[in-house]
DNA sequence: CCATATTAGTTGAAAATGTAACTAACAAGG
DNA sequence: CCTTGTTAGTTACATTTTCAACTAATATGG
């Protein structure tokens, strides 16, 4: 007999965890693929701009763990859009400030709205009690992997 | 005042779902990466054929929401590493049912192991009850996306 | 100052992925 | 049979991601 049994892709963690976020991950991407023409990782930028304001493109990076070649291409394609411009500090030549745009805050409070029901409706599907654990258990799973 | 506080990116589940699914990914993928080489659809695939046997590549995408040619270019790296042979069926010759070899089962039989090992780690960490509901939802998540 | 190291960010080439068009085999209706 | 449709799987091409090397700016230690 082998051991086969004890070992069962349904109770792999990592691999519900990655369907599970391909499954939620496409039924949310057309909110800003279909109507931005975005990438997930220019959608990641915005959002992070839109809650917490000027930010270099390090710190994003640090925040949603980003690596920094895909956040460079993710940062000039929102500049090409007219989502984001860059800002130089003086006293730092290396970095620059991040921040919205007009438009880019009006796709962020668009995207941000469309996130909120999104998740409302998860939240009354899986129930609130589980929306609680689930979110708490994949917090620790993120800070401490 | 604005509604961005409604929404909060530690709030949004396919959010934090991508997040502990790429740091969980990251954790365990160097045991099929650094010890066999492979990509993660091939062990995706691997597993698959290790746990039900016998498969056609199309009921392994339908098992593993994996693309066909995703799927098709991850079944040729397996056959190249020998760890996968292929059988054409008779009855209907569009259909190869694929089986692991001796050195494929081997490499079956240690990321099995593996496996389970991370996760019954993943378990200490976390504690029983919030792992049964975690997965509980993560499945309902992955049914009904 | 000056050599060396570190940091933020960019770029180019290689690897991987996704999309669409394709082949080959079978199915079904006339 | 023979057209039309469907299915399994492959291939070609474009897009995206990753890796490694690079630039430019600042920090550090002598």
């Amino acid at each position: 007999m082998l051991t086969s049994a004890e070992m069962d892709l349904s109770n792999f963690l990592p691999y519900l965890l990655n369907q599970a976020a391909d499954a939620q991950g496409a039924a949310f991407s057309p909110s800003y693929k279909d109507r931005y023409g975005m990438l997930q990782t220019e959608w990641r930028i915005l959002f992070h701009l839109g809650q917490y304001g000027e930010l270099t493109a390090k710190q994003i990076c640090d925040r949603a763990h980003i690596h920094k070649t895909k956040a460079s291409r993710g940062v000039s394609a929102l500049e090409n859009k007219r989502f984001v411009v860059r800002e130089e500090v003086a006293k730092d030549r290396r970095h620059a400030l991040l921040s919205l745009t007009t438009a880019g805050r009006a796709a962020y409070d668009d995207l941000s709205m469309a996130a909120a029901q999104f998740d409302r409706k998860l939240q009354e599907r899986l129930g609130e009690d589980d929306v609680q654990t689930l979110k708490r258990c994949l917090c620790a799973l993120i800070k401490n992997p």
